[in-house]
DNA sequence: GATGAATGAGACTTCATTCAT
DNA sequence: GATGAATGAAGTCTCATTCAT
């Protein structure tokens, strides 16, 4: 993550690489960036992503994993460990990602939705890997919602099954992440944001979005 | 719709090449498909594609148009026709769903999820007209769902909004086919549909798919 | 040449053709316009044009003669039929061509010069009939200021060879139609007069351009 | 111009691939000839040329820069070098140029003018830089007339412009190209040498050409 | 006979990838 | 080990031409 604090020089540059790679296939997609525009952008020579990479397709999934463990720590992880109870975590998540694509939407003049789904659909057929990667991903990212879930159905004393509960809010945040997309509308976001905490017990519970 | 009863042979060729090509951009996408690769699944000579089309993109456009009135037609609007209750209305549209990745799945050995917005993301950013044309049929699903959303609450006499309502069964719509393609497994619709079912007050409400 | 005048209907629509054509391949030559443009320009289905030509090429041949027997009919023809002295012919000629690329200029914005070089040129080597009818062409017009050349020596009674002096102010007009294309300025046709007057023997002689 | 003394090898590469297409355009003109030809008969690979060329249009230019130099050097400033008196460097120029022609012709069969004003003639209009180019050459070009004509004038005392004879020098070699090509006859070259030498004062001073 | 529809060949261009220094 | 140079395969698109109604 932290690319200054890799051992060695060559995974430096590999992260480098990586990382330089994730933003172009965000905003443009797989197909719509040459491995020559990742290579100018990263500024290094395009050799040096073949002594890396055996193929764009093996970057693209250093790139899969990559977001991943990106998100499921700047999200996840940093909001679990922030809050405490599941209505602040799942208020905490939403206004994360809102935020992020408000940020986003301003840097770039456009939305571009989940990091992973997009790569996962458009090089899943020919990929298998890749979608196995992002299946990974996103059973790790229900069982954070599983577990938000059984937090709140625990608090309130009901008897749903955490586990139907936490696939519906990850199918929710798939949803969230499309609509806000092609709509080109982060707020999409916060609207899903709204919804899911309806769901979990906690309706209006507030997705506080500080100034900046 | 009824290639056979278009009026002219051009309009008749002019749909049989979107339907071959929905298909095909369907299963592999759009970079994932050349022109030739279409004229050949088509019958037809590349030449003739761009006889009826400007570009490979105007071809997806009216993919995406094609496959937008197609849904509609055979998921919305067939089902509206054939139900009256809102339960039944939204356990029909996730058992037509359903029932057509089962389809696809033993056909082709494969889940596609929504035939509209692998394009929607995949070419929005270089060709607006496309996420325009995405973003009007998802309005028009939200405005079905939204329907059923109102009488539901109708007939169940409580006082939720049922745009917001709908909005959010669209998002989870969204979400069960990314959730349902990423993961190869049909029953993630299924999922959806019990947790929309729920979402409109009818938990438990079945969603019967027939023998075949 | 005058085709309301023409005696059938195919006549009439085979020069109707070749008319739009010839209007095309000046500005925008053989390669740059394609059959369909022709046939759009001229408001004719692009098979009636191949009922008429077997070819491009030789709708391009049709071209060059009638180019050719215009230019010889309204600048040579005509001037001769209106002047007596070589002086005044040779002004008349060149101010005809002078005020037509004038024209030409304040109607689309370029100059284009000779409407059969170009063609020569780009044609000539894959179709020696199209090289062939344009030296027959220029023969004719050497004809012309070889004519021109005899009565400015017989006026002056010097010695020189007219045949020489013709075939040199036929060259001379070759290039004041290149450089004026070239440079995009009708002026050196003028700078192409003056030079010719003065080697007839008439430096000084004024090209009378009217007002319009 | 020496391919081999240049210090890179994509210089190299970049120089015999102007070299090989100058040739092919100068015989077939623009769209006579396709990249895939101009790769073959260079034994480079397409896309080494669209390495080193944005565009087919981009590669033409380069050639009517190197076309423009070449002759720039070979025709006026080896001439200029080798004679001091106005007439010996007239005459050493259309010497020049008529045994290039007769090389050619013996060499392909016929004859191919001017090396820039077929290209400028043909993407002049859809490539203002190559008409651009083709102008700066012709300008030099007429430059060196200009100072023949000066140096001739001054010689004999006479009163004449030298820029006007400059310029009817220049167009005079453009309508001798032209008509050497449309007749494919080399001499049309030296009728024009004779009679340039004649208006710069020099009538009958001959065109000496070697035996071969 | 005229026209909308269709086609085969080939044009230009780009891409992912490898070579050779 | 790093990089400029090179490549084969394939992609999108256009064109002159012919067919079939």
């Amino acid at each position: 993550m932290n690319i200054a604090a890799l051992p060695t020089k060559g995974e430096r540059t590999r992260a480098h690489i990586v990382a330089t790679a994730a933003g172009l296939f965000w905003r443009r997609n797989f197909h719509g960036v040459s491995v020559d525009q990742v290579a100018e952008a990263a500024e290094v020579n395009k050799a040096t992503i073949y002594r890396y990479f055996a193929d764009k397709a093996e970057l693209a999934l250093a790139v899969v994993k990559h977001n991943g463990s990106i998100s499921l720590e700047m999200i996840f992880e940093a909001t679990f460990a922030e809050f405490e109870r599941p209505e602040d975590r799942l208020a905490g998540i939403y206004r994360q990602l809102y935020c992020g694509h408000l940020q986003m939407q301003s840097d770039t003049g456009d939305v571009y939705g989940c990091p992973v789904v997009g790569l996962a659909l458009e090089l899943g057929q020919e990929m298998p890997a890749i979608r196995e990667e992002a299946q990974r991903l996103f059973d790790v990212v229900e069982g954070h919602f599983t577990e938000i879930a059984s937090a709140a159905i625990a608090a309130r004393g009901d008897t749903s099954d955490p586990a139907i509960l936490g696939r519906t809010l990850t199918q929710l945040l798939h949803g969230a992440f499309a609509s806000a997309r092609v709509a080109s509308e982060p707020d999409r976001l916060l609207d899903a944001g709204r919804a899911a905490l309806a769901m979990i017990g906690y309706p209006g519970h507030p997705i506080t979005v500080s100034e900046s």
